[in-house]
DNA sequence: GTTTGCTTGTGAAATGATTCACAAGCAGAC
DNA sequence: GTCTGCTTGTGAATCATTTCACAAGCAAAC
């Protein structure tokens, strides 16, 4: 079964499903409405059941879905029944926040490197892990089979390390720096950007500022 | 001008524009084309000029749009002509790597206040910012004219909290903990979950190694 | 002035995502 | 068995976004 073509957006559903499912699986519910589960990850019923259909009929009409078998389905779906190697790159105030996150491996992303080209900072210890000098790279990434790689460098280097860890042959990367980098290879690339989500919520609060002025004005 | 309805994700485009605008200004450089906006943020050009489009006419047919009137242009309909007053709740790993994130008051984003409930935080200074009590919050948030709030908490206090902030009188909220919460008010909400985005990832490698087996299966 | 080369701005077309609306189906009550 | 209440799964319809394609326009060369 290759899966169907499916929406970036569709796929953050999913990945939302299946952290309620397994609140519920843990509060030992073992029936679940698409109704249930739309008010609880604010999407509609509708979508919720388009989006599981996708893969198969998982539901029981009538009833619902059960808790754990899909809970199940949507782990295997997207590829969280093992845990993934991760690298870092960059122990910055971000890169070491990550290191200290107990959610990553609890969440099955498993941190086994980290590299830094600060001296100062190769061979210390952070959180368990130690920090390696940037040049070992490549070699630690194949020697480890790193599967994602995080970067948390300064915006200059980040295409480099893009380049780098793709060669060395990671299959996703996760970004944090403040740019647009450009995948090499087929390894598709995820940005998060804090100054980025913040200037959107500008637009909308300043866009609401002016409707007010619009409407109260004398 | 009450701008147009315009999309969530054509609004990050935009704040990406703003970006690359601002470093060619730095540059010196005059005048861009779509075709060359288009290249650095990952879009068309075409998407690139209606973007800009929705909101008036920038360019000169020929040459390009003129580097920094753009600019100018971007900032104020992002509402980034004037610096935003954040305020921070819960000062974890996540909480505390904000604070010592410089680009957001560069960028227009400014911390005035922090909150936390562990009385061995409450007091502390972290990166210049005294942590003081959620008790205080409502209180701060009203004589501080805070416009956006940012939680950084467990997810269990995270709606409590959401709703406090509301009620304080924030315009906008962006949330950190790993929760879906429902806006009260018309308090727009922007949740970055790195786990989540991770799992978006996950989906992708495991689809490509299922592609794989198919493909090369004997 | 005319030609050339390039670029914007924008309707129209194509594509993609979401919502509607309802037949099909399940389980419990009687 | 049949009736009732509720829920899934899904084609069709709607709505949104992106891409196409091209007329209109600018500047420099000659």
């Amino acid at each position: 079964m290759t899966g169907p073509r499916i929406s970036e957006s569709a796929v953050r559903r999913l990945a939302l499903y299946l952290r309620l499912l397994r609140d519920l699986r843990g509060q030992g519910v073992e029936l679940v409405s698409s109704r249930e589960l739309a008010e609880r990850s604010g999407a509609t019923s509708a979508q919720v059941r388009k989006d599981l259909s996708l893969f198969g009929s998982f539901g029981k009409r009538g009833r619902g879905y059960a808790v754990d078998a899909l809970a199940d389905t949507l782990e295997s779906i997207l590829g969280l029944e093992k845990s993934w190697r991760v690298c870092l790159v960059g122990v910055g105030k971000i890169g070491a926040a990550l290191l200290g996150y107990r959610d990553l491996s609890r969440r099955g992303f498993e941190v086994v490197a980290a590299f830094d080209t600060e001296p100062g900072k190769v061979g210390l210890e952070v959180f368990g892990i130690r920090v390696r000098p940037l040049s070992e790279l490549a070699r630690i990434v194949r020697r480890e089979r790193v599967e994602i790689g995080i970067i948390a460098t300064p915006p200059e280097s980040a295409q480099e390390i893009a380049k780098c860890l793709a060669d060395a042959g990671v299959g996703a990367i996760l970004n944090f720096a403040p740019v647009e980098l450009t995948e090499s290879d087929h390894v598709p690339i995820r940005t998060m950007d804090v100054v980025l989500e913040l200037e959107g919520l500008s637009y909308l609060l300043a866009t609401a500022a002016r409707t007010d002025r619009r409407s109260t004005a004398s």
